[in-house]
DNA sequence: TTGTGTTTTATTGCCTCC
DNA sequence: GGAGGCAATAAAACACAA
């Protein structure tokens, strides 16, 4: 087809042979211009060909004239269009929104719908199939770019998100710490303190596994759970209602979702092995934290869907 | 006016479906 | 195998800043 195709002045007239006598009808220029004598069509492109023809269908109305001012002003301008060298050649603007108008209703377009859009522009239906073909690709393009904004809005609202989840578990992390070491200081107090035991450091001078047990058995959870309520009201509001954690939606449906315990899952990796076992004795079992390693806090990977599924993955 | 970037029209080659 | 669709591309037409 290599013939046919191609550049410049020859090209064009090939095509105004296509368009007359069907695809690469015409492989000689020569051939083209003496065509080009026999008919008023040939002067110009399809287009041209096609204005002329909806010229003559519809006298003086000429509703599909293209509406550039430098060319409906006149005989001298219109004369000018018709011998003007081959040229592509624009829809009209009225055309234009005909055909824009049938796209809106469906954008593939049927051999009889073809033919009748053909008929009533005034184009070749290889002309009314190009350009529903051109306007397919420009929709598909915005239909992409469109698609790209949300998916984009979407991965910056999970960033986000993830990025609260990140400053909550440092926070969490500070706060367990802390905790850590009040607990360590109430034991060394405990131990200089011998007998001079308040009720409160009782509980915590009992062997863990026989506190809870006893606890457990006599219905009494709600002492340790006031336990940990004790220490960590003061340092911290992670239990409160009104905190700003629980008006983010991700922390409250995580939390509605039974899944609170991953929000205070200490990072054991920052602890001794002394104090982990101090942990897991004396608060980690009515708390009932789930073992999570540390490489579950990973981080995020770089595009939106991994993203995405790492998010899930929690 | 001119250079340059964008849009529109059209071609080409490949692919799929019947 | 022919028709039609699509992606890639060419080239004309157009818009616009300098």
């Amino acid at each position: 087809m290599a013939a046919c195709g191609g550049g410049g002045f020859n090209s064009n007239l090939s095509v105004l042979i296509q368009s007359q006598r069907g695809p690469c009808a015409a492989s000689q220029p020569l051939e083209a211009f003496f065509l080009s004598g026999t008919s008023p069509t040939f002067l110009g492109s399809r287009s041209v060909m096609s204005f002329a023809d909806v010229h003559q269908a519809n006298g003086s109305t000429r509703p599909f004239l293209r509406s550039y001012d430098h060319e409906d002003n006149g005989d001298d301008d219109l004369d000018e269009y018709f011998h003007q060298p081959e040229k592509k050649r624009r829809l009209t603007v009225d055309q234009v929104q005909f055909l824009e108008k049938s796209f809106e209703v469906e954008n593939k377009l049927e051999p009889e719908r073809k033919t009748q859009l053909a008929k009533d522009l005034g184009l070749q239906p290889r002309q009314v199939a190009i350009w529903f073909q051109n306007r397919r690709a420009r929709w598909k393009t915005k239909q992409l770019e469109k698609d790209y904004e949300v998916l984009e809005s979407s991965y910056n609202g999970l960033k986000a998100d993830y990025d609260n989840l990140l400053k909550e578990k440092e926070r969490l992390k500070a706060e367990v710490t802390l905790l850590t070491n009040e607990l360590l200081l109430k034991e060394k107090e405990k131990e200089k303190g011998g007998s001079e035991l308040s009720d409160k450091d009782a509980f915590f001078q009992e062997p863990p596994g026989k506190a809870m047990a006893d606890s457990a058995s006599e219905g009494e959870v709600s002492t340790v759970a006031c336990k940990q309520e004790d220490i960590s009201s003061d340092k911290s509001d992670m239990f409160d209602s009104e905190s700003p954690h629980y008006a983010d939606g991700v922390h409250s449906s995580l939390l509605e979702a039974g899944d609170s315990s991953y929000v205070f899952q200490p990072d054991q990796s920052d602890l001794s092995q002394d104090e982990e076992d101090n942990l897991s004795k004396s608060l980690l079992p009515p708390l009932v934290f789930p073992k999570l390693e540390d490489d579950d806090y990973s981080d995020p990977p770089a595009s939106f869907e991994d993203h995405a599924i790492w998010c899930w993955s929690y």
